[in-house]
DNA sequence: ACAATAGTGTCTGTTAGACAGTATTAT
DNA sequence: ATAATACTGTCTAACAGACACTATTGT
């Protein structure tokens, strides 16, 4: 029969099972001050109630068609904008992470400029960005700390391989500011030179012009993403 | 009150919520007779009954604990023998991908011998190894396409940076077999003396003993994998 | 001896690390 | 001029690509 596919799905009504649970959830990073920072919101809902944690919650199927529309979402409403580079992470799935049974929570990577956002997250008080370090301290709810540690794992490889992390910096930046936040994430300095002839083999900045003298010293160059950086690697690593 | 989790949990009843399905999906490689080969299975009900699809199913929750349950019960079920190396892919979520309504699923590349589950495989008349070449023409059932591509891309990445994919050839081997594969992988051949140096450099591999003589030519000799193996990565790819 | 396949020696080219040198600003 | 920060020149080291060479098997 042509329609019996049409037929099993007429009977077919997902209520009659039981599916876990699902979430998305987003490790946020930026740079600032010189700290690799990451936003956490306080948990007003049981489970985990008044636990740190990071931005996420429920698939809500009258609003996302996909679970990036979710983080997407998500991400709005903590942050007030869209963030300029969001990336799958991993997915953890298990009947013990969530109290209210079998859950599993799609993470993802997410970079946004510091002073983007800024204004909006002092305004909720429910939403701050932490020291990396310091939120690695804290009991986050969940498996959240987990999902961070690898977040951030991934973050350093990326600095190793790509300029990825610039996307955690404003839209006009330097390169002594992006070269020092990358040591940051590899926790390692690197010479200014193999930093600079990396940049330029990649073709992947374009100059904007000269940044207004502040404070001591030759002003810097200001520079801004092409397109093509989110994709770039280089075919060989910084030394880790 | 200290309590009040716990009569949340009380009263919290997940059938009260409606939540996407989830399923786990594994795209399985292997290397026989210098092809690439992944894993396909006849879908016996519907949705897209009939079409052939990558291994998964959905998570039982009365036999698995995690999501890594789940593709190792799926993976026994088809193969007949446990993977000796399974990694996470992605997740795909979204309202159109199943019929049946939102749905997500957790995508894991996984790599076996031909020769480990062959018996098995040819005894069951589902399953079966298709050439990697002729998978990509077959309509695959939900959005199989896309995830087999991802995975398929993904490895070639690992054959660049790792010897990951020598976890597809039978534990004994030989190196212009996985020279031969890796060249197979990433469309492009290797020079002997590079493969060989990074073989050397990188210390993940051990000599077992000289392979009979098949045929024609000098018989090379055998090795087999470090536990190393699954972890290391060159500092260097190779050229694409 | 010859064909075929396995494995090595050695040169070149590319690119990261090291570090000294030059440039541009404020005081 | 000096201090401070930005940026460049140039040497070295490591390692992939190229390719000729040797080694071990069967016929």
């Amino acid at each position: 029969m042509h329609n019996s596919e049409a037929a099993f799905l007429q009977k077919y009504d997902r209520r009659d099972y039981l599916s876990p649970l699902v979430t998305v959830d987003a490790a946020i990073f930026t740079f600032h001050n010189g700290q690799l920072l990451v936003l956490l919101t306080k948990r007003s809902e049981y489970p985990e109630k008044d636990k740190w944690a990071l931005p996420g919650g429920f698939v809500d199927e009258s609003k996302d068609s996909s679970l990036e529309d979710t983080v997407q979402r998500k991400l709005q409403e903590k942050t007030g904008v869209k963030a300029p580079y969001i990336e799958q992470l991993m997915s953890v799935g298990n009947q013990h992470r969530d109290a209210r049974g079998w859950s599993v929570t799609v993470a993802y990577t997410a970079l946004v400029a510091w002073q983007a956002c800024q204004s909006f997250v002092e305004n909720v008080s429910e939403v701050r960005w932490e020291v990396y370090e310091e939120a690695l301290t804290k009991d986050l709810a969940f498996d959240h700390i987990a999902i961070m540690k690898a977040a951030r794992e991934r973050l350093k490889q990326k600095a190793l391989y790509s300029m990825v992390p610039a996307y955690a910096l404003p839209e006009e930046f330097t390169l002594p500011e992006l070269q020092h936040f990358l040591e940051v994430l590899i926790d390692k300095t690197i010479q200014k030179k193999s930093f600079r002839r990396r940049l330029e083999q990649a073709d992947i900045v374009e100059e904007i012009g000269i940044k207004a003298p502040s404070g001591k010293g030759r002003p810097s160059t200001t520079y801004r993403l092409r397109e093509s950086a989110k994709e770039f690697t280089f075919i060989r690593n910084l030394e880790v």
